[in-house]
DNA sequence: TGTACATCAGTGAACGCGCGTTCACTGATGTAC
DNA sequence: TGTACATCAGTGAACGCGCGTTCACTGATGTAC
């Protein structure tokens, strides 16, 4: 009998996997919301919110650092998403800041979990995960370096210092992400607040760069 | 017998009441820094590493939570005293910004764990410890928004946009902070990199400032 | 200075609970014929 | 299309462990006389 079954890894196809597995993600983002942070989740407790059985969550993750690791890389896909459209929408003017920051703060009102799980393990998750973090972050300032490159004021930049600047930004778009979070989201006024206060940051980055000269 | 003993609260004069206590707060700022988090820790634990049995915790706060807002209270109690401590020596001059970030660095080096407890439970701690750091900050922000309303060039500044801008300057030393957190104390010459950055973007900020008018 | 006493910091046993992980299992699902 | 079979997602019992909290206690310490 050479029956000799494919095992090709991926070539399970029980629908059971997958909504499973989907299933303990969302149970792991919703309880971050409701319980502190991800390291005080239990796998037990991800588990029966997921509707399953604690020994089942085995079938998907070796343990509760592996789902960890499975939301940061998600999280971050959506966001690279998000960054490679506003790329092809062209390098953004002085005047497009606002509708930027608008966009930006809508699209983090959209994935609240994903960047509330976030911002909670940037610092206080387990070695892995925040590195896991520190590396997509890293890689976002230096995309975003790049970018700035293209534009004309900043050609003369040297790279240490578009490094910099982007730095400068990412920085800014990172508390005005912890602190859209903190409020709660029929708190339009209170949103408009930080929206024009990150707006203005923006534009005074934007003024001191183009005053700036790498020596 | 009318003895009453005065019961003034603090005149309990046991020494060993006060070593403990200390013994307890400096044992979860070890225990922060080895485990993931506050959050993590368990009183049992605490206990074990401050040597005392776990019921003699009580004695000295009533659960982990009290324990985490005496850690809040004392970290900002010495990082309002440096700030206290730089205003008295009078305004910075755009000279001065560069030994004002070595000078900070080293401050959060000599005060590792309670920088980094501070790091951690910012986003990721119980309610009532994200609150009360969150209204550390914003005291912390009001007062260098009051303290750069001194500067002649930003006399005309509105309220608002010197709220704006220190904002912008605390989010980027906050950022400093975690970064210089995030490298071994053994690496010198990241650090330096970290400063020589920070003083970039502070400079950044003032050259920004120097040009920007309320409307 | 010495003694008797009140206070209360720290002890140690005990409790019930939720945890992560093991194991042998059941039965739903896809596939070969 | 129908059937027989292999796979493996999900089950359920069991384990030993560290947890927070209770309680009655012991004995070190400061204080009144």
């Amino acid at each position: 009998m050479d029956r000799k079954v494919e095992q090709t890894g991926d070539t399970r196809r029980d629908p059971r996997r997958g909504r499973t597995r989907r299933a303990l993600l969302d149970a792991a983002l919703e309880l971050v919301e409701k319980k502190d942070n991800f390291t005080a989740l239990s796998l037990r407790l991800v588990a029966r919110k997921a509707g399953v059985v604690p020994t089942a969550f085995y079938r998907h993750f070796p343990d509760m650092d592996a789902l960890g690791l499975a939301l940061v890389d998600e999280s971050f896909r959506t966001l690279r998403q998000l960054m490679r459209d506003v790329r092809a929408a062209g390098v953004p003017q002085k005047q497009a800041i606002n509708s930027s920051v608008q966009t930006y703060i809508r699209y983090v009102r959209t994935n609240t979990r994903h960047f509330q799980f976030v911002a909670k393990e940037r610092f206080s998750g387990s070695q892995s995960i925040r590195n896991a973090i520190r590396q997509e972050i890293r890689l976002f300032t230096s995309e975003l370096a790049t970018d700035l490159s293209r534009i004309p004021l900043l050609a003369k930049t040297s790279a240490e210092d578009l490094q910099m600047m982007s730095s400068l930004m990412v920085n800014n778009m990172t508390s005005l992400t912890e602190q859209v979070l903190d409020i709660p989201a029929e708190d339009v006024a209170e949103e408009m607040f930080l929206a024009r206060m990150a707006e203005k940051q923006l534009r005074l980055i934007f003024l001191g760069a183009a005053s700036w000269r790498s020596k």
